[in-house]
DNA sequence: TTTAGGG
DNA sequence: CCCTAAA
């Protein structure tokens, strides 16, 4: 089983720039990845502008068309089925979501992966419901994707390897999404980046400096690294990708720290002043940070727009929401106007956020940039095929979006809820700095959702808002197809429906059916869409206090399948070899771990020596239970006798 | 990474 | 299940 975390960020419409120049020292071990990559390489010597663009369109016409991107996933464990080159472009849409995963698949090269989401008929649907950005964009015909990746930047004192990985989605022709070789696309200045690559699909929501909407930072082990020509490059945001396992993986989205650390370190880069510290001290801290990460890339694009990108982005739209660059770089405190509530009525439509500030007239312009998908995990089997996964992805994110969005404002990180107050009023048109505004994406539940802070400066990303992963077991035996106006949660616990559950193959004896029933099809998680951005360039220092949210791993009650199972692993193999019973046993299992076989035991054992009326949970054939007692008897005779044999020796040699 | 145990 | 010390 692999599974995916997902952070997915839905822009109206997403420019990447490549800022890295290739550097000489590319160090793809794999042929096939070197040649993707020189095609990819090439590829971006042909583009002068030397962008790369994500862009969805809806149908041809990208008036309205939605863009995720930044899929991250991270694929704990081993053999994912998921074979980089994979991505299949046949389906390629007009409206697509791209999601690039770092799986930590064992081997090499598996570790980068970029999957094409292939949008289903839905999209449009999807599309049309979320409006993002200033619609505006004119007719993209055919819009196709790009990606590239390449790798820029290694954080030596983590070892960790950077990559960005950047998806183009231009008129142009559908390349080879995956790419993975570390080695950077040559790269041009942000200037010329701005030439739109379609056409005159003009980037009006381009994003000068890096921005990097995905991308991916490698494992710890990459040694590769390129150095990137471009100045930006330093202050590009990473998303760490640790290898990590299944467990880890779960460790990071269930982290109970957000550390600020990575994020500083991030902000050191940002900062460029090169004075990278160490910030991860530890290994907890730096997957713990990972989570955190994730926000950065938001961050810094605003960063940059309000700094690095020269009149570029200035221009407001007319239509569109806008903010201009000026604003945020003196800070300048303007009057927020009517504009805003277009915006924030506009609801469902927008996702992720960038805003704004104002000015002259007393209108407030805002021009979101992206919104950010909540949070998804998912997990299916290594056996599943891409095609799947890409659909578990779709439908993930179509169940989120199409689910019934609206959208959230927060001011300086509180939320604003009284939707009849005037801009004025909230506060939001007072010059100052501070101001910072932010957007998010929420379900429509009733459930607050978690306080974000908008506040943090990229510098500063102290306080993210830890995005609480939920988890919605699965109803067991309630499946909600086909609902529309379910509430999220019902949509929710669709979509987790639609991953495959594990299937834990327990080999049993007997043909054991597994009941359905214990199996887990709780894979999808769900976050309630955050992210927030702030306007202010200047860094909100604020601290996140806010008490960092655990999660833990679901709770998978063995089956009685299982049981019989372990036991018969144990029987065979002895309570000293776990990881020989996992792999028994329990190799297709991926969420069984040796030590929650180990931990099966024990308690298995415990159960097995009090009466049957203290017992909880699904009652386990007495017949199990006494073979666990008579094996663990055994057993512990076992290594007793073998301790037994060496205490001599000890002794003798004492 | 595994094992072994306590929490 | 989690967390960790040890190995």
């Amino acid at each position: 089983m692999c599974a995916f975390d997902l952070l997915a960020t839905v822009a109206g419409k997403l420019l990447l720039e490549k800022q890295c120049t290739p550097s000489s020292s590319s160090t793809p071990s794999d042929e096939d990845q070197s040649a993707v990559a020189k095609e990819i390489e090439q590829k971006a010597m042909q583009d002068k502008n030397k962008q790369l663009k994500v862009e969805t369109c809806d149908q041809g016409s990208c008036d309205r068309g939605f863009f995720v991107s930044d899929l991250v996933s991270q694929a704990h464990d081993q053999k994912c089925s998921l074979k980089p080159p994979s991505c299949q472009q046949a389906d390629a849409h007009p409206g697509f979501a791209s999601v690039i995963t770092t799986s930590d698949c064992s081997e090499g090269f598996g570790d980068q992966k970029l999957v094409h989401g292939k949008p289903k008929n839905e999209m449009g649907t999807l599309a049309s419901k979320v409006e993002v950005g200033p619609s505006g964009y004119m007719g993209y015909g055919n819009c196709k994707v790009e990606a590239e990746t390449n790798k820029f930047m290694k954080d030596e004192s983590h070892k960790t390897a950077k990559v960005q990985l950047g998806t183009r989605a231009d008129g142009c022709s559908f390349e080879d999404p995956l790419v993975w070789d570390g080695k950077p696309p040559a790269v041009s200045s942000d200037s010329s980046a701005k030439a739109p690559l379609c056409g005159d699909h003009s980037p009006h929501i381009s994003f000068p400096a890096s921005q990097d909407y995905v991308n991916v930072v490698s494992r710890d082990d990459d040694e590769n690294s390129s150095g990137c020509t471009h100045p930006n490059t330093t202050k590009r945001s990473f998303r760490p990708a640790p290898r990590i396992g299944d467990r880890r993986i779960r460790k990071i989205l269930a982290s109970k720290y957000w550390k600020v650390a990575p994020k500083l370190k991030d902000a050191t880069l940002s900062n460029t002043d090169g004075d990278l510290k160490t910030v991860y001290h530890n290994r907890n801290s730096y997957y713990r940070s990972i989570r955190s990460e994730r926000n950065y890339p938001i961050k810094k694009r605003r960063l940059f727009n309000c700094s690095s990108v020269p009149n570029y982005d200035r221009k407001i739209r007319s239509e569109g929401i806008c903010v201009s660059p000026e604003r945020c770089i003196n800070g300048d405190v303007s009057a927020l106007c009517a504009k805003m509530h277009e915006v924030t009525g506009a609801s469902s439509s927008v996702a992720g956020s960038h805003t704004s500030f104002q000015s002259r007239d007393s209108h407030v312009k805002l021009r979101i940039k992206s919104f950010r998908v909540p949070e998804l995990f998912i997990e299916l089997p290594e056996t599943a095929t891409v095609g799947s996964l890409k659909r578990r992805v779709m439908e993930a994110v179509n169940a989120i979006l199409g689910g019934g969005l609206r959208v959230g404002v927060l001011l300086q990180g509180k939320k604003v809820k009284d939707d009849n107050k005037t801009l004025l009023q909230t506060g939001i048109s007072h010059d100052n700095q501070k101001d910072v505004l932010g957007f998010s994406l929420e379900p429509k539940t009733s459930q607050t959702p978690p306080p974000l802070c908008s506040g943090d400066s990229p510098f500063m990303l102290p306080s993210n808002a830890p995005q609480p992963l939920a988890r919605y077991p699965p109803a067991p035996g309630v499946v909600h197809q086909g609902t529309c106006d379910a509430v999220p949660e019902l949509q929710m616990a669709n979509a987790v429906n639609f991953i495959e559950s594990d299937h834990d193959s327990a080999p049993s004896p007997t043909d054991m059916s597994i009941d359905k029933s214990t199996k887990d099809s709780k894979a999808l998680v769900t976050v309630p869409a955050m992210s927030v951005e702030a306007l202010a360039v200047v860094p909100v220092h604020r601290k996140s206090k806010r008490s960092e949210i655990v999660q833990r791993r679901i709770r998978r009650p063995f089956s009685v399948a299982e049981v019989e199972a372990l036991v018969q692993a144990v029987e065979k193999l002895g309570t000293g070899r776990w990881r020989d019973v996992k792999l028994r046993a329990f190799d297709n299992a991926k969420h069984r771990t040796y030590v929650d076989l180990k931990d099966k035991w024990k308690t298995l054992v415990h159960t097995a020596r009090i009466s049957p009326q203290q017992r909880r949970g699904e009652p386990v054939p007495q017949e199990l239970l006494d073979r666990v007692l008579t094996a663990h008897a055994y057993w512990t005779q076992q290594q007793a006798k073998q301790q037994f044999k060496q205490q001599p020796e000890t002794c003798l040699l004492l």
